[in-house]
RNA sequence: GCCGAGGUGGCGGAACCGGUAGACGCGAAGGUCUCAAAAACCUUUGCCCUUGCGGGCGUGAGGGUUCGAGUCCCUCCCUCGGCACCA
């Protein structure tokens, strides 16, 4: 019974009485025996925040609504929506934050969960706060560590050397996010390359299979392509380069004077594609793609960090190549792979045979070869390889043609680097003629007989390390001892608690902080009982996230990570929405995980997403939001000033969700405005005692036309589209000061539920309903027959140019059609004195007369 | 450099499968109400010519296919996002 003070729509006091509703009802929470029992469940996930000191922002809030929308429209049509919410407090900003303030992430990170607890209600999500994860808890990062011990088991962590970021002046590792333009960001002292051994997890192993499955998971095709990108399967061949030892001339003669092998290299084959250093047949293998150019092979790099430089460097160039090495290994990781654009290198003095044609080639080092991927090691074609090409150029290096394009031959000069996969073989022996695929056979089948090659596929993405030499993760449950080596910690003395340390940074010793804790540092070993230290290194990240979707259905169950039968109930994820930031690392671990977890018989599924959409990015004013701009959008004002509902609906509707959009301050006063307009005509429908309007046909029509568009809108994340088919609605239904009919608004206060979920609660109340509009199945049934249009209009073109309109029956023939548009007199103008030469009818839309001039009488000509 | 997305009114953005370009909203102009302002409501609003009827031009640039192109094809220019010299 709505006194006259409250008929006018006061959002502030509407929305804090249905956030209180909402939780006295546990509208959004499920009890154990719900999820147990649920009919018709469906997850919908959204990637949870890293709960920053700041606040949450609108990208957040943008992201969050969105995925929102989509879980309540699903469960307005019946759905079982559990839709959770956790924090990401683990890693690197936290600690920095930390100490650049003084303030423990242990006080910090509560703090700031609290602020985004109430931030997250204030916007109206439908989040289950009986299931939530914060991964910094023991009771969740517990299970981390359990992961972490289940992929140890099977052979999938294991310890690597691998080069890191070091600051000499902190003492410290930094991240690549750390180093800017070769130097740390806190002290500004250069970065050196330093090997430590990490933990790596073997993501290798799946690559294929991480590859062959995306052809059948429903994600976003921006995110499958980076998926693809990012594993990098390239289909090629390893070849082997016997090294014909040094090139003792180079310190005085010239480099033709080498001693040459006398006869190719035949050796018997061992299978083994790795270099190999017995006496006598060193040879140095190289991946290539390209295996049809081999004869325009007309030297061989190494990457600088080369097992085999050593070996082939001659005497004379040694002081050349120890100065280049140290010089590359003085660069930090960053530099190494972006900044240095001109290629370097230096000759090593050594040769090694080109086994395809038994020439003597150079043997160069150089850091545009990485170490990391294929065998750290190339041949260079630099006729047919654009780097290859700059770098022969650079130093002087020949540069023959062996593939030629149509209407070439094998003199024609190259100007730059011919890298087409397709022409035909030239200067290459016996085979020449070949077309390029013909030729990768059959050279590779050759060279294969004489164990100089072996087809290969490679993959682009390495191993995941997941080792931080930080304080604030998940210590990695691993304990080291002298005689039994790395021993996993036992399950039941899982977790194993982050000590507190005060001041936890690093300091002169260069020894992790964790290790300063001896009580927490020194343990007996489980398996031997003899002293042993712990592993220091606490986790990645993205290992917390990697598992988190799989512990929100199960977080009732202290005893386990995730419960079979719930799992069995609500995984995989039905529907993913998040950043596209994320598009590799994150999505890609996590199906890692999930993969490994299934092969070892604790998942059913081995996809954890069975859908996956990326949202764009809100920009303001046409520029990116920064805090150094100060244009960033702060969002509690605009909530206490317009409410959660408009700001939901303005976000949504600023452009098409997957794309972003542009906030323009001045814009929220439309969705503020439409809010305002449904209210009065809820309100002012309720005055009139029951119904007082007649339905209009009309507007009718134009009611089930907008359901339709609107369900099918909302269900592919059109939102912005969606709602301005709403507003389009009750524009119509309003039209000349009309008050809607009870039966015209109620279906719009549905629709709009999903952005306003407030307002719509408290209408559908005034409209007499008793609980939430959210259940039961609310969202209004479309009838075809009453959105049907009865009269087309169909535009009139002569020669393409509409020149005229007409309203014919839906469905009406051309003949009907070209009679009424004969009629129309400017149709008709315009056909005057011509000769219609065709016609073209696009039934309930188009009409098209394609004339010319009426052939003139007496064959003038024309 | 490579990969991805995209260029449409003053602005954000619509446009199914090639069929009336500019829905919806902001802004702007005029009006109603008001002592006045705000709010609300009504009308107009791509550009140019025209009193009007109407006509011409128009989706980054230039070509092409088609009765018809924002949409398809070719060449080029620009913006944004991401990155890994990937052999």
């Amino acid at each position: 019974m709505p006194a006259e003070a409250d008929k006018a729509y006061d959002p502030v006091a509407v929305e804090a009485s249905w956030r209180a509703r909402w939780d006295q009802d546990s509208t959004n929470s499920f009890t154990l025996e719900e999820l147990r029992t649920a009919e018709r469940p469906f997850f919908n996930l959204m990637m949870f925040p890293y709960p920053s000191a700041e606040g949450l922002h609108v990208g957040n809030i943008y992201a969050f609504t969105g995925a929102d929308v989509f879980g309540r429209f699903k469960r307005m049509q019946g759905h079982d929506v559990f839709e959770p919410i956790g924090f990401d407090a683990f890693g690197i900003h936290s600690e920095n934050f930390a100490l650049k303030t003084g303030v423990h992430p242990t006080e910090l990170i509560p703090a700031n969960v609290a602020n985004f607890r109430r931030q997250l209600r204030r916007i109206g999500g439908m989040f289950d706060w009986d299931h939530t994860v914060d991964t910094t808890d023991p009771e969740y990062y517990k299970w981390t560590q359990w992961l972490f011990l289940q992929l140890f088991k099977h052979g999938l962590a294991e310890q690597k050397e691998a080069p890191v970021n070091w600051c000499p002046s902190c003492m410290t590792v930094l991240a690549n996010e750390q180093v800017v333009v070769g130097a740390c960001e806190r002290c500004g002292t250069g970065v050196e390359q330093r090997f430590i051994r990490q933990w790596f997890f073997r993501i290798t192993q799946y690559a294929e299979r991480l590859l062959h499955n995306l052809k059948h998971i429903d994600w976003s095709d921006t995110t499958l392509k980076a998926q693809r990108n990012w594993i990098g399967r390239s289909d090629g061949a390893e070849l082997h380069f016997p090294v014909a030892g040094t090139d003792r001339a180079a310190d005085g003669g010239s480099a033709g004077e080498a001693s040459r092998p006398g006869s190719p290299v035949d050796e018997p084959h061992t299978g083994n594609a790795g270099d190999r250093t017995d006496a006598g047949s060193t040879r140095i293998t190289v991946f290539t793609t390209r295996p049809d150019t081999v004869f325009g092979a007309t030297y061989v790099v190494l990457a600088p960090e080369h097992p085999l430089v050593d070996a082939v460097t001659s005497d004379g160039c040694r002081e050349a190549v120890e100065a280049y090495r140290a010089r590359t290994s003085a660069m930090d990781l960053v530099a190494r792979k972006k900044i240095e654009k001109h290629k370097t290198g230096v000759f090593t003095g050594g040769y090694c045979v080109n086994p395809a044609n038994d020439e003597l080639v150079p043997i160069w080092i150089a850091d545009y070869v990485l170490m990391g991927y294929g065998t750290g090691a190339i041949m260079a074609v630099p006729g047919h390889d654009e780097r290859d090409f700059d770098f022969a150029t650079t130093y002087d290096l020949p540069i023959p043609r062996v593939i030629a394009a149509p209407g070439e031959d094998a003199d024609t000069p190259l100007a730059i680097a011919y890298e087409y996969p397709t022409g035909t073989l030239v200067n290459s022996g016996r085979y020449n003629g070949l077309d390029v695929d013909a030729a990768k056979r059959a050279i590779v089948a050759d060279l294969a007989v004489r164990g100089f090659a072996e087809a290969k596929v490679t993959y682009r993405l390495h191993d995941w390390c997941i080792s931080r030499q930080r304080y604030w993760g998940p210590p990695i449950p691993i304990i080291h001892c002298d005689s039994c080596g790395p021993v996993p910690v036992p399950e039941e003395d899982l977790p194993v608690v982050l000590p507190h340390v005060e001041d936890f940074r690093p300091d002169a010793t260069g020894v992790s902080p964790l290790s300063r804790v001896r009580e927490w540092y020194e343990v007996p070993c489980p398996s031997c009982g003899a002293g042993a230290t712990r592993e220091t290194d606490v986790s990645d990240t993205f290992l917390d996230s990697a598992w988190y979707f799989l512990r929100y259905p199960s977080t009732d169950f202290p005893d386990r990570p995730f419960d079979p039968e719930i799992t069995r109930r609500w995984l995989p994820v039905d529907c993913y929405i998040g950043g596209n930031e994320h598009a590799v690392l994150h999505l890609l671990y996590s199906r890692f995980v999930v993969m490994a977890l299934h092969d070892m018989g604790l998942l059913g599924f081995e996809e954890p997403y069975d859908q996956f959409r990326a949202h764009g990015l809100i920009i303001r004013e046409g520029a990116k939001m920064s805090k150094s701009k100060g244009n960033v959008i702060i969002p509690d004002p605009i909530i206490e000033r317009y409410g959660a509902d408009t700001f939901r609906l303005y976000l949504m509707f600023l452009g098409p969700f997957v794309e972003g959009g542009d906030y323009q301050d001045q814009g929220i006063s439309g969705p503020h405005g439409f809010l305002h307009r449904l209210w009065e005509s809820v309100v002012a429908g309720e005055r009139e005692a029951d119904g007082g309007n007649a339905v209009d046909p009309a507007v009718e029509q134009k009611l089930h036309q907008t359901i339709a568009r609107v369900t099918e809108q909302v269900g592919s994340l059109r939102y912005n589209t969606a709602i301005a088919a709403m507003m389009e609605f009750l524009n119509a239904a309003r039209a000349g000061g009309r008050t809607p009919a009870r039966a015209e608004i109620e279906p719009l206060v549905c629709l709009v539920a999903p952005f306003a979920p407030h307002i719509a609660e408290e209408l559908w109340r005034r409209l007499g309903h008793e609980g939430s509009v959210f259940d039961g199945a609310n969202w209004p049934a479309f009838d075809p027959a009453k959105a049907a249009e009865r009269v087309a209009r169909v535009a009139v073109q002569v020669n393409g140019r509409v020149r005229g309109t007409v309203s014919a029956p839906a469905g009406a023939d051309t003949e009907a059609v070209v009679a009424l548009a004969r009629c129309e007199p400017n149709v008709a103008r315009h056909l005057e004195g011509k000769e219609v030469r065709r016609t073209i009818h696009v039934p309930d839309r188009l009409l098209n007369f394609v004339v010319a001039e009426a052939a003139a009488v007496g064959g003038a000509s024309g």
